[in-house]
DNA sequence: GCCAACGTTGGC
DNA sequence: GCCAACGTTGGC
């Protein structure tokens, strides 16, 4: 099983409208940058990720979990964009932020502290149970 | 709201 | 194939 981090404005969509899909979850898309979505290609059903709110919020809120492979962006006809769907699977006790994540040296190599932009990433295993940790989580 | 970092586009 | 111009993202 792979970990990985989702970025979402919760303005846009955020945690608590990703809980109300449901067991079904739903298609994370709108991607349109080329190395979250090969990020996206990589995915297998049951591998993990982080949901993040970017901008309004910086932090970890929860855990969602990969449902089926990728398939095409329903949001687009153009054929390069393609997508995972998710469902949440449990929200932290308490939001683990950006600051407490550059924080921790630990944490320091995470593509969320190098590379701020990339809004669909991997995260390794011991970032994974870093992260849960400090979330009050179950890994 | 600003701006740095990064990606993409298109002229040459 | 290079690189300048432009657009977007996201932290601050």
């Amino acid at each position: 099983m792979a970990y990985w981090l989702f970025k979402s404005e919760p303005d846009v969509f955020g945690w608590d409208e990703q809980v109300a899909l449901g067991e079904a979850g739903g298609e994370w898309h709108g991607v349109r940058n080329y190395q979250a979505r090969n990020n996206m290609r990589l995915m297998r059903p049951g591998d993990r990720g982080f949901f993040y709110h970017s901008q309004k919020g910086r932090e970890v809120v929860g855990i969602v979990e990969v449902i089926g492979t990728c398939h095409p962006d329903s949001t687009t006809d153009d054929p390069r964009w393609d997508c995972v769907d998710v469902r949440a699977l449990r929200p932290f006790a308490r939001p683990v932020t950006l600051e407490e994540i550059r924080a921790d040296p630990a944490l320091a190599d995470m593509v969320l502290v190098r590379n701020s932009r990339l809004s669909v990433q991997p995260v390794t295993e011991d970032q994974w149970r870093r992260i849960c940790e400090l979330g009050g989580t179950e890994p």
